[in-house]
DNA sequence: TATTGTTATACTCTATAACTATA
DNA sequence: TATAGTTATAGAGTATAACAATA
């Protein structure tokens, strides 16, 4: 028993399917309601989690590269929703944060994103939520360290 | 214990991370070594278990939408992997199925997809790997019916 | 009139490369 | 020379809308 190939029953495609699905009905509330991006609400999330970051420490914080942080950062700064200060230590840097109005963003979006969260995982038990977060972890370390990287 | 927002913790992002890691590993294989895109690779796995089937049947079993599958069939036919064939039913629909070429591509992918899962699941076990496909097909579906539909 | 499939168009996410400015 | 960040450009996946052909 191994090595038969069913779309059905491969991870990737499964993992693929899941997540779009997903990312679909979650995005499209803050999309349209909001008008962020997955970029931009994710550096709202962690601004509002962790105060102050540059955007290097952003990028190790969301999984995101450079550009889609810079872009992110320039959108949500055109709005007022953060704002960025010089960093002292660096003059190449800067520092990040969420302004009164980025605050009161998150307040209103928080709550929304986690009913909808909740909603998606209704029928899960909280192990079970675990037991999935816990597994995607795994697996993303995996796809991150397994090949050696790019050939 | 419920209500605070931990971008971390938060399944629709653990979702995407996972799955962009996972699909960036697994596609850039068979995009480089056998010029296919993933909606192109879904194609071809599917008719391999189906030997034949209509535009609109594959959407289904692939859940991507007639437009990827128009597009994936077009390549494919352009290089000779699939051919269509008439619908004697429906004129407007067409029969797509591997030609001799799209069975030796496939002959040599599909081992190499499996391998490839093989390694990003080396740490999981049998039931983990249960686990994880029970999982995201139980998310999928709570995506694709909750909230009754785009409003 | 409704449905199958194609084409045009555009949006989102991501990635490669070239560039600016600091270090 | 190397690094932080920006900008230009492009590729991949997906979606909406208009269209052609057939039912």
């Amino acid at each position: 028993m191994t090595t038969t190939l069913t779309l059905e029953k491969f991870l990737p495609y499964r993992l693929s399917v899941a997540s779009n699905a997903v990312s679909s009905r979650i995005s499209g509330a803050y999309r349209k309601r909001f008008g962020l991006r997955i970029p931009e609400w994710r550096l709202i999330t962690i601004l509002a989690e962790t105060a102050s970051a540059t955007p290097a420490s952003l990028g190790d914080a969301t999984r995101m590269d450079k550009i889609a942080i810079s872009r992110a950062a320039a959108a949500l700064i055109e709005r007022g929703l953060i704002a960025a200060d010089d960093n002292p230590a660096d003059g190449r840097s800067h520092f990040l944060s969420l302004t009164e109005d980025g605050r009161a963003l998150y307040a209103d979006i928080a709550p929304m994103a986690l009913a909808a969260e909740a909603e998606l995982f209704a029928s899960f038990t909280v192990d079970e939520r675990n037991t999935l977060e816990t597994l995607l972890r795994r697996v993303e370390a995996a796809a991150l360290n397994s090949g050696g990287g790019p050939d």
